[in-house]
DNA sequence: CTTACAGTGTGGTTAGACCACAGTGGTAGG
DNA sequence: CCTACCACTGTGGTCTAACCACACTGTAAG
């Protein structure tokens, strides 16, 4: 096995035992180093294997946002994992549409009404009427599509839409370029959006569930992104 | 901006310019830290991200085996993250098995008959047949629930289906000993790995995907975890 | 022809040094 | 007394240079 192996065993056993927990401070680099007898080396690239999964942040300085600290941010790890893997051409754009088609017509249909993400997915559109410029759109897009499917209350679902939505951002920023009218599109979308939260809070589930694949897969589609489409 | 992270940057560049695919060697450690002149230091952090995702694999010694080369196990990569993040506390058991009986249910109902995936999940039916221990039994089982997801034609979902297994795999071995009777819970097991397989053969996607749920919740719910389940 | 072995290039690991950064606390100047 | 400055301390970030184990390769000895 090799040392950085090593490191991370012990520090997911902390964290499995609970003397690391969320928020909590690892020791100082070369602590670590001494008291598991390895080299700084070894315990710096352990810790680079959590930060790019998500499970810690590295600061440097001193007070409240230094050191190395746990956190739970599953879903820009898996986003950046899945869209290395896009590089690869292994996974293509295709597959991730359809997986995210999956899981956001699953959370509309689950959606609690009445949960806070769906105040905050309102809140969210308020602001999009207000936002002529692409990139923010898109950005508050996200953040709505994420409201959206945190409003179900799976954890592990709505770190892996998250995850898929970053994958194809750049992707889909790109794609923004393919569109005839942006207007006429944005005005769609904001239109769409109303009408699953709507169909959300009537507590209309399987109607949310429908529209929300109509949503996304009529973006794609429109973009030029077929079933069949390649990678990039 | 961090050194590893501009390493990190050029490998994905190369990537998506189709410098370098699938199968394809990285330049040495050595080399490539000239040619971006940063630290071999800086250039083995990135290369152990990468590793970490499933994108590359580190052979020592030469040969075939030796080098950086360029692999895709986004699978194993997802599961370790996942694992970690269960082991904060973050995501709840619980959770993940309800995103694995979303995803196999898809999967399921999905599944083109006459795919390679289904000749190698009805072999490994064959294997369970004669494998009482516990352990291989788990690992075959394991193999048979991939294999279904890959007959469904989305490598996304297949990946994530893996991971989601992978995340909870030593969790499922410890449950086992909740049950009160292992034999019989192995062969009823095994007759709804046949229901399944024969509704998916028989092109029944519906019933697929219903026998693939109530197969799920069925060994957790038996095994003691509820829909209310504390991790570990 | 076979065998043994030095050579070469790979990743794995270590020690030690220096840097930038951000709080802390003492101190000199007002 | 108050304020502004600045050295101090501990954090992660980076780099250099060396050595190790490994696995293949080519060559020389038998």
């Amino acid at each position: 096995m090799r040392t950085h192996e090593l490191v991370l065993q012990w520090i997911e056993k902390q964290l499995s035992d609970g003397d690391l927990a969320l928020g909590g401070r690892l020791p100082g680099e070369r602590a670590m180093a001494e008291q598991l007898q390895v080299s700084r080396t070894s315990v710096r690239e352990a810790v680079r294997i959590l930060e790019a999964m998500g499970v810690v942040r590295a600061g440097v300085g001193s007070g409240k946002d230094a050191g190395t600290v746990v956190i739970a941010e599953p879903g820009s790890a898996l986003g950046s994992t899945l869209r290395l893997h896009v590089a690869t051409r292994h996974l293509p754009v295709a597959d991730i549409v359809e997986t995210r088609v999956l899981l956001e017509s699953w959370a509309a249909a689950r959606a609690k009404v009445g949960a806070p993400a769906l105040d905050e997915a309102a809140a969210l559109l308020e602001q999009m009427d207000d936002s002529p410029d692409i990139e923010t759109f898109l950005a508050l897009d996200a953040r709505f599509h994420v409201a959206l499917a945190q409003a179900a209350g799976n954890t592990v679902v709505s770190a892996m839409m998250a995850s898929l939505r970053g994958a194809i951002e750049n992707y889909a920023g790109k794609l923004t370029g393919n569109l005839p009218d942006w207007k006429a599109t944005s005005d769609r979308l904001r239109a769409e959006h109303r009408a699953i939260l709507a169909a959300v809070n009537a507590d209309d589930g399987g109607r949310a569930a429908d529209l929300v694949a109509a949503h996304i897969q009529g973006f794609y589609k429109e973009a030029g992104v077929g079933s069949q489409a390649s990678g990039r």
